[in-house]
DNA sequence: CCAATACTAAGGTTTTTACCTAAGTAACAT
DNA sequence: ATGTTACTTAGGTAAAAACCTTAGTATTGG
């Protein structure tokens, strides 16, 4: 009995799936508007011109991934944002800014020993 | 004698593939490299098990979407980072994250107002 | 000059993505 | 009970992505 996640992370991280999610417009759309305020497949739909089963596709996508979740009631299904995946993706643009704000901080250290020895 | 971008924004937005180029884990990983310094491609790809115009395709969808830059001196091609385009994804992302968290604000003043209303 | 180095170009395969249409199924309203 | 609504399933196409190998073309060091 093996089990899903091995030592050598046989799954994909989560991240790849997330910017993969944000890199389509209709998707982000979604996100931005679920943002407002939880919606059925039809009302998220409505704003696109696009085959039903097609735009559940992308709300699948997104559920895949972890940045929303729905449930079914009746026969119709809620959709609602889940932030914490948005969080993840940003955390890793942060943690890059940071590092190159601290690069661009070296230099300055750099530009100024330079300073010194000049005296 | 038309226009390459028209009123309609013809071109895709580029954030789509800011995202797309970062949904990729050796690109990710070339980035937090570069984030330290600019680097030749063979330095970029060597710690790769990838053939090396399979890695340079990367390099070339990086640098695609702007978020890196490279010139060739004699040889030896050096990529560096362009950071605003991550500027551009983490922007939307801490958009998302206001807007969320302004409706848990307003979600608290619901509540708030309902507690009024007991009295 | 000549070999080694550092890419680059060309072309091929497999998988994934983004769409579509047509045909379900389950819940609700009358 | 029956039609309408709200999704879902199945299956099909076209283009893009992510790899590969093989064969170039410039530079450069000796």
């Amino acid at each position: 009995m093996t089990v899903a996640t091995s030592l050598h992370s046989a799954s994909p991280p989560p991240i790849d799936g997330i910017f993969r999610a944000l890199s389509d417009p209709t998707r982000r759309r979604v996100v931005e508007r679920l943002n407002r305020s939880p919606a059925s497949v039809s009302e998220l739909a409505q704003p696109f011109d696009m085959a039903l089963p097609s735009f559940i596709e992308h709300l699948r996508v997104l559920e895949g991934c972890g940045l929303v979740h729905s449930e079914k009631a009746g026969r119709v299904r809620t959709y609602r944002l889940a932030p914490e995946p948005l969080k993840l993706a940003e955390n890793w643009l942060v943690e890059q800014r940071a590092l190159w704000e601290r690069r661009l901080d070296q230099f300055d250290d750099y530009v100024l020993k330079l300073k010194e020895k000049d005296k």
